[in-house]
RNA sequence: CGGGACGUAGCGCAGCUUGGUAGCGCGCCUCGUUCGGGACGAGGAGGUCGCCGGUUCAAAUCCGGCCGUCCCGACCA
């Protein structure tokens, strides 16, 4: 390619309203343009990169035995109906109506349409197969953000596993484990296989795959001594026991005037220490209201109680069902002597005596709170979401929680598609059996900011060879003759080698081309200018290191494509 | 969904308080001089001031409504 003709608009100033550094790159770099909330227009840049690494998935899902397809973007709402998820999916998922009143969604994932062509699997001979595609996802976010890391319409590779029994699906999951610790490796990307929530997707297990970034939106907890690491909507920890005495034979009810947190309580004379209190949350679970109990220095974490509880739908209440249902307003709540609700305590509370909560009247709390005489738990649940500091659960070190990209996911799924969409076959005895499936998931344009936002510095981008848009620049210093024709020399020489290679022809002062080919990233500069030439050399720098290299012209070209070569992975 | 901010040329912004000819920097075009880290001079092109309505002789500016975009929070009692 040559740059004089190459639609590359890089931005001289930052953008406005970027605050994610991907985000801000990419637009600056001319990668992507935004077209309206989460929806992006990939340039020649970003669409070059994207498809090195497609290329590099399709490669290691083939590598297991995958089989690429192409399902429709378009999908009959019935069919998710089918599997119950056109409700659960709610308002993330697009939805439209067709010309004869039919109504039709967007696919935002595909478990149901694979599954509907599953169906013409009949024997468990056919079995396993791993089936995926690389296709676009649309998914309407409530809040979209950071550039390409999250977004309303984006690519992702989605694979889906067929056995015909819970084994099989194991050993399925584990080759899509090792193929994607290969592809992250490739991508240069520090992917960290992290337990996880299966959220909507169900099934019996999950694995994310986390980079460690600030732009990141979900927390690891992660330990540096065991290697234990999980998501915080999953992850555990060890919690020191507190010693507790006897107290009281009943709960004594006690005034206390304008306490309303935790914390006034904690402050309050008479009050307790927030590992003695009780903290009661009132959250609607499927349309019922129910208790949910904590440490008083415990904070929910949210996706445990839905995860816990199996509830589709959950939501805490407002402030008049709160009133309706015990009598006082937040800041008073208790679980003493509630009857007929449900009430899901976490295990930090079991044998816990001497507590201190609300009495359920205003301004009022009680002491002397033994939770198993004097609560009528339904359920223990762990429900408390871990702090940085705590110790490990495996090893009791202090884990660290930190910010992280979500980067790839994959889900044991079991027969949770394969029962209502009738996706059977036969075993050797005869039998119909449901469908052992999987289903693993990787967004490209998510991953191609992942990689800026571990590949940058203040120059700009500095993307590994696997997915650079280019691998090499040309840079020519002045347009003269003889320097022109040296450079093209090279150029050519490059192109013959199958290099991936731009060279920088345009009429612009030298300053200008180093600062482009910077902020783009590409990984090798080859600088052509008459000052070397006389001496028959060109120059050689390494954008990750900065590092210059004076050499020989003849043979530059053989030089730069074997190291390229040796990084391509 | 709640809260906050913003919307003027391709990008970054000023102008709005106090209504009257739409401006600056970068980028873009032409010519010349430059040319190893975002050059300089001269001359140019480019804008329904987000949209609709109202007030007014007159609206980027005042008023009302709508739309869009970004950021924060997702209720921790």
């Amino acid at each position: 390619m040559r740059w004089s003709q190459a639609f590359i608009p890089t931005l001289r100033d930052d953008p406005a309203d970027a605050e994610a550094v991907s985000h801000r790159l990419l637009i600056r770099a001319a990668f992507i343009r935004q077209l309206m909330a989460g929806v992006y227009t990939l340039l020649p840049l970003a669409f070059r990169s994207r498809r090195k690494v497609r290329k590099v998935i399709e490669e290691e899902l083939d590598a297991i035995g995958g089989q690429e397809f192409l399902f429709p973007s378009l999908h009959p709402a019935e069919i998710w109906r089918k599997t119950g998820r056109l409700d659960v999916m709610g308002d993330e998922m697009f939805r439209l109506i067709d010309r004869k009143s039919g109504e039709v969604v967007l696919g935002m994932t595909h478990e149901e349409i694979f599954t509907t062509i599953a169906t013409e699997l009949t024997s468990y001979k056919q079995l396993p197969q791993i089936w995926y595609q690389i296709h676009t996802k649309f998914r309407d976010e409530p809040r979209p953000k950071s550039g390409l890391l999250r977004v309303r319409e984006f690519t992702m590779k989605d694979s889906y596993s067929f056995d015909i029994d819970q084994e099989g699906l194991d050993t399925a999951f584990d080759a899509h484990y090792e193929a994607y610790k290969r592809i992250f490796a490739r991508l240069d990307l520090d992917a960290i296989p992290v337990e996880a929530s299966s959220g909507a997707m169900g099934g019996s297990g999950s694995v994310e795959f986390m980079v460690r970034a600030e732009a990141g939106e979900d927390l690891v907890a992660h330990c540096a001594n065991c290697g234990y690491a999980a998501n915080v909507e999953t992850a555990l920890s060890r919690v020191a026991a507190v010693a507790d005495e006897a107290g009281p034979e009943s709960p004594e009810r006690f005034p206390t005037p304008g306490v309303r947190t935790i914390e006034d309580l904690v402050s309050f004379e008479g009050g307790a220490a927030a590992d003695r209190q009780i903290k009661t949350l009132i959250y609607v679970l499927d349309g019922e209201a129910a208790l949910v109990l904590l440490r008083g220095d415990h904070p929910l974490q949210e996706q445990k109680l839905q995860d816990q509880t199996g509830a589709m739908d959950f939501r805490p209440a407002h402030p008049e069902e709160i009133r309706e249902l015990l009598g006082a307003d937040a800041g008073s709540l208790g679980a003493v002597g509630v009857d007929g609700v449900r009430i899901v305590a976490d295990r930090a509370l079991e044998g816990r005596m001497n507590m201190t909560t609300g009495a359920n009247l205003d301004d009022h709390h009680l002491r002397g709170v033994s939770v198993e005489r004097d609560v009528e738990v339904t359920e223990w649940a762990d429900l408390r979401e871990v702090a940085a500091g705590e110790p490990c659960i495996e090893c009791a070190e202090p884990i660290d929680v930190f910010r992280a990209i979500e980067c790839g996911h994959i889900f044991k799924l079991g027969t949770k598609y394969s029962e209502p969409l009738g996706a059977m076959v036969l075993d050797g005895d005869g039998k119909s059996r449901p469908i052992y499936m999987g289903s693993y998931g990787i967004g490209l344009e998510r991953n191609l900011a992942a990689i800026v936002e571990t590949h940058h510095d203040d120059n700009g981008i500095a993307w590994p060879v696997t997915v650079a848009p280019y691998e090499a620049v040309i840079t020519v210093l002045r347009r003269d003759a003889e320097t022109m024709e040296a450079a093209e020399a090279v150029y050519s020489e490059l192109l013959g080698t199958g290099v991936d290679v731009i060279i920088d022809d345009r009429d612009e002062r030298p300053g200008v081309k180093f600062n482009d080919a910077e902020l783009i990233g590409i990984p090798y500069r080859i600088t052509i200018g008459p000052r070397g030439l006389a001496d028959g050399i060109v120059e050689v720098t390494v954008r990750k290191t900065g590092e210059t290299e004076k050499v020989a012209m003849d043979g530059a070209a053989a030089g730069i494509a074997d190291r390229i070569r040796a990084e391509r992975s």
